[in-house]
DNA sequence: ATCCTTGGCTAATTAAATTAGCTTTAAAGC
DNA sequence: GCTTTAAAGCTAATTTAATTAGCCAAGGAT
């Protein structure tokens, strides 16, 4: 039994490639094991069961899109930064929907749990782009939901081809963007 | 062992309030046998496995959705209608959460399922309000879209608790109904 | 009254997560 | 270099759930 020298990210990780792969729901601890050369068992030396992997993988997948979001706003303003909020999420999802899945229907654990922390930095790049707008502060966190809620929504419905016939999704997202941006300059 | 007379549709029904009671992915054939006061091999008589329980629950999810939006509607236009579309909408998810969460991730089997025609019922009664917008039909798709996604992705934020703080969910509600009104009268 | 389809059952199989308990590696301390 | 020992693997066993096979009775149709 030649040592792997597994680490508890390397579970989370390679759970992160699998899911890509062949989708959230598919990630066994099983097929884990396989990609990982190693017995079911073993994993449980790294990780506290399906759920635990489940849930950081959820974590791991909050801290990519806030790392992702808040790269591609940089420097940017207006309708610029809006734009590139939502196509890096896009673009985030597209590449990674099975860590993307990860996330939505994650359940905090705590006040302390790192998925909370993970999310909140998301939240941060949101109100970046929003004060850019000039919202008031009152309104800021209806705002930031709103535009979360569309970002999301938008994501989710077209990772699980929820967009039916054949209008170009690429122009119903442009056309969002253009729809949010006057929206905010009110 | 008397009969019990069991069709699809109860199967189907009982799954739903199992799910609205103990969330989606607690929907096991054992307890729905138990429920329903059979054994488990038995359900197969009327369904065929889990997945066309969930599927078949995701379609009565969607039916309902559509049924609860079309009369949210009736006779409203303008902001009125907006906001009883997306009212309607949130009602129901907070009512049957495990319905709705059969409907997120649900994928089509083919052009005739009947998830379809209960989807488009649903993009019916939008469009319905987009038009007392006078929104003009070329932007329809896209604003359908741009819609959806918001309904959607509040629900389901909401649902899983996505909104900490303690900013009334309900306030940014509204906030959101007044965005997208002003943003449609353009 | 008899047929025969249907709906329910028990028993068995498969798959997956998890736990218990054993063994070996390899790093740390002497 | 030798010994100790915690960590990392393993096999075997348990549990839970879905599913399949094949049996049997209920109760409507003839």
């Amino acid at each position: 039994m030649p040592r792997v020298g597994l680490t508890s990210n390397d579970v989370v990780t390679s759970a992160a490639g699998l899911a890509d792969e062949i989708g959230f729901q598919g990630v066994t601890m099983g097929l884990l094991a396989d990609r990982l050369g190693v017995r079911p068992p073993s994993l449980y030396k790294h990780v506290d069961g399906l759920a635990d992997v489940q849930h950081q993988l959820a974590t791991l997948a909050m801290t990519e899109v806030g790392d992702v979001i808040r790269d591609a706003v940089q420097g940017l303003a207006g309708r610029d930064a809006l734009a590139a909020l939502l196509t890096a999420l896009r673009g985030y999802v597209t590449a990674h929907p099975g860590r993307y899945m990860a996330t939505t229907g994650a359940e905090l654990t705590g006040p302390d749990d790192p998925l909370l922390a993970a999310s909140n930095r998301v939240i941060d790049s949101i109100a970046a782009v929003l004060r850019g707008y000039g919202i008031a502060e009152t309104q800021m966190t209806h705002a930031i939901r709103t535009i979360r809620s569309t970002m999301h929504g938008f994501a989710t419905l077209e990772a699980s081809r929820g967009f039916q016939w054949d209008t170009d999704p690429d122009e119903s997202f442009e056309w969002m963007i253009g729809f949010i941006d006057r929206g905010l300059r009110g």
